[in-house]
DNA sequence: TGAACCATACCAACCGGTTGGTTATATTTC
DNA sequence: GAAATATAACCAACCGGTTGGTATGGTTCA
């Protein structure tokens, strides 16, 4: 379960293969034999590693926490002391990242769970484990911020932080829609704005 | 081009399957041959109307822009005066109509972009063009409650109206991730408030 | 009567998954 | 510490079923 590191690669290789090919195009258009040749592995090795496809896709999502986790957990603006300021800095990083192609800074858990939903429950839980375990932390800073802008308002953090990934998420659809960035660059400068409005009334700093 | 009515049923039924069958599975994940049973109809028939399952797809995504537009346009929300009113009826209405199974009030041009975007062209902009239809029909009234309410934030009835698009796309994802559609009917309250501060600030009616 | 509509039968390619095995590493035994 | 053993990692070939798509012939309606 605690996935072994083992000295062989193929299983790692297959992980990251996941994450470029279904992002690019989607989960169930990504063959188990795209997977294996993306990945340099032949299907015995897939099938070694993986009971099944979906398992594959429900170890990928966790696969998809572990590098985004550690992605956030080094950025500059956790070193900000106002827990606000760390809110807009996380979407300012968010916005900086949205860079090259589409398939390079869109949602691997978002885009896989629009899938399977309804057809795959362990897939679905381990999407959502992601999403909200990533919402979570945000919401700990939004925590702070609630206690230091005292508003009359009452949304929780924890609310507040799932408001905020459901805007990345509904940016990363419109941009694939439109087929540029610039739906997710401005629901950012929306959400920016409505955190401000929302936090810092009567205490414009 | 224009979708002649014929005689036959065959496309229409069709097309109605094609919105059940890919909001519940995914696109990739519907078969030509599910399609068709669903649909009651022979293979001939599918390719008789359709030149591949591309196109339709793309129809598809036409037709959900004719049925969700007629739905819409005949909502009571666009009674009421006040355009800011009448945006937030609509909210209310996407809020009321969240109910029964996720795949029944998900978005199916959103579900199946984010499949398709970088691997077919033409679903990509008839999705694109059946979201941001819905947003043109939106920014109408952003349009009517800016000039109504007067504001010092430099924002735009277009912008307002994708961004209202954003959150419930954004919804639908999260939703689906939790398995239940309080993330959605959330992140709507979260939008209504926003759009209070915004808009309301200084003329609190 | 001719065009639109639809059904049957069929195809090569590909699907997820299995087979039976080989190789590399770790652990035990003497 | 070398030989024996166990086990995890990996591979090539294959399997039955399904895929999107086609070829063709019959039916319905203006």
């Amino acid at each position: 379960m605690p996935s072994k590191p083992a000295h062989g690669k193929a299983r790692g290789a297959l992980l990251d293969a996941a994450l470029s090919l279904v992002r690019k195009q989607g989960w169930a258009a990504t063959s188990v034999d795209q997977l294996c040749l993306a990945a340099g592995v032949t299907k015995g090795a897939f099938f070694h590693h993986f009971a099944t496809k979906d398992a594959l896709g429900a170890a990928a999502a966790q696969h998809w926490s572990d590098v985004t986790g550690s992605l956030f957990a080094n950025a500059d603006y956790h070193l900000l002391a106002d827990p606000l300021d760390r809110i807009l800095g996380y979407l300012d990083f968010r916005a900086a990242s949205a860079a090259g192609p589409l398939e390079s800074f869109t949602c691997f858990a978002g885009t896989m769970v629009q899938e399977v939903f309804a057809t795959s429950e362990s897939i679905r839980r381990a999407c959502g484990a992601s999403i909200f375990d990533h919402a979570g932390r945000l919401a700990d800073d939004f925590r702070a911020a609630i206690a230091l802008y005292p508003q009359d308002v009452a949304v929780s953090a924890e609310s507040l932080a799932m408001y905020t990934q459901t805007v990345l998420q509904g940016g990363f659809v419109l941009s694939k829609a439109k087929g540029e960035r610039s739906p997710l660059l401005e629901a950012i400068d929306h959400l920016k704005l409505h955190l401000k409005l929302l936090l810092q009334r009567g205490k414009p700093q």
